[in-house]
DNA sequence: GCCCACTAACTGGTCGGACCAGTGGACTAG
DNA sequence: CTAGTCCACTGGTCCGACCAGTTAGTGGGC
């Protein structure tokens, strides 16, 4: 007897979002162009115009084109945008499926690498880029905690971009911007800011110095444990040993 | 002068949108409940039924509801599920831009991870499974190599539950499955897959060995070499220090 | 009394047509 | 060549209709 497989009715408006989305897949269809108009569409998918904008409506929600009321040109195929990868995880974390340790855990592993990466494959110019944004969070210091959490960000980023991967440089972005909304209202109230700006300015430095000895180990180590120090805590006390066996012994 | 804000049209979808993840939020609407049906929506929010169905089509697609034909108790609201982020992730993965080596970096790192942890907060009841997937692959290099390939994956899927963080086993299974996807031929057409295989169950014994030990880095260290071995040969020559910058000295 | 087949009132999926406010390109007047 | 007007066309929304399918309630047969 042959395997028979459950079947569900495909909609119509599925099979439209398949076959833009396998276009983009196979390089048909590439960021910037257009596709025709809604009307257009109805003709060329030989369905109605409820079922092309609800298509339409889906394709837009995961980011992949956007229509803009007027435009003669059609709606626009868009770049591809952490947008909707930022949206999803934020959800995820909202349902609280997705606890603070997790994210920050999340968090230690892939900024870890990142540095790791980066102390064996940056250029000398890479590291004096590195350098430059440690200047520029120490004089972030003096101006206010939102100045030095862009500066910190700053930082991060273009460790990741050192990093030659983009999958970590997406992930850390989306991640970070995740943990910083869920709890930088908490960070930036903490009473001695100036101390723990001062604290994390001197890890990064040593993180700095590390990737400048090329000790990939010690300088992800060091990255780590100024994650724990930073975010510990924010995270429930249970939650705790989950992290600390990030951090190296 | 004030600083003025760019507005863009909001549409009556948008809003019936954000009406209902609000509710959700709130914890005014939680998984198993029912919306209305369309016909009741669209009293209630006064609008078209076509500007519901576009609404609703949005929210099925981010995973929050399902409608299902002549229900009449209305569509679903679904628990939550990682299908809509590992969608997002497999479209990240899917842009061009995101190389082999890129992907393979990234397992490694996760899979270095996840087993960093799990042998920090493994159970003694959860290394038994551990060790029950690595009997399970030993059989099934007797089969073929997609059944040992089965096997492979639900032991990494074991350690990446004992690592307690959902965010690596969703990373892990989306970039195991691009992975697969992209190379899955080559490999079982190997003339020498026999001996791979072996190799392979020796290097995961030695992982399962390290985690009961509680050697974490150990455990890592090998789980890193063992992806880099069995997957490097298909990277550019160019990318491999990419890699190889992972790996322990 | 219970069980089963039937019916009817829904459901969501799709269609076609209509109107509106706004956009942008073409066309015209200067 | 420029500045202004105009109009074809865009997407956003609404309405009404039909269909196939599910479901719950009804009714009849046992």
């Amino acid at each position: 007897m042959p395997q028979f497989q459950p079947v569900q009715p495909v909609r119509a408006y599925e099979r439209i979002v398949e076959q833009v989305e396998e276009a983009l897949a196979r390089g048909d269809l590439s960021p910037g162009q257009r596709l025709p108009s809604e009307r257009e569409l109805v003709t060329q998918f030989a369905v109605s115009r409820s079922t092309v904008r609800e298509a339409l409506r889906v394709l837009e929600s995961n980011g992949v084109v956007r229509s803009r009321p007027g435009d003669p040109k059609g709606p626009e195929i868009l770049p591809y945008s952490q947008s909707a990868l930022r949206k999803q995880m934020v959800r995820l974390a909202r349902v609280d499926e997705l606890s603070l340790s997790e994210l920050i855990g999340f968090r230690m592993i892939m900024d870890g690498a990142a540095i790791q990466l980066a102390s064996r494959l940056r250029t000398d110019e890479q590291l004096a880029e590195m350098e430059q944004t440690l200047v520029a969070m120490r004089e972030a210091i003096d101006v206010d905690f939102d100045a030095f959490s862009e500066a910190d960000v700053a930082f991060h980023e273009a460790v990741a971009r050192v990093s030659r991967n983009s999958l970590i440089q997406v992930c850390n972005e989306v991640v970070r911007g995740v943990v910083l909304g869920l709890i930088a209202d908490k960070v930036s109230h903490a009473t001695n800011s100036r101390a723990l700006m001062l604290e994390s300015l001197q890890h990064h430095t040593e993180v700095v110095e590390a990737i400048r000895a090329g000790d990939g180990h010690a300088a992800a180590r060091i990255a780590r444990q100024n994650l724990y120090d930073y975010y510990a805590t924010y995270v429930p006390t249970p939650d705790q040993p989950h992290l600390q066996a990030l951090l190296d012994d």
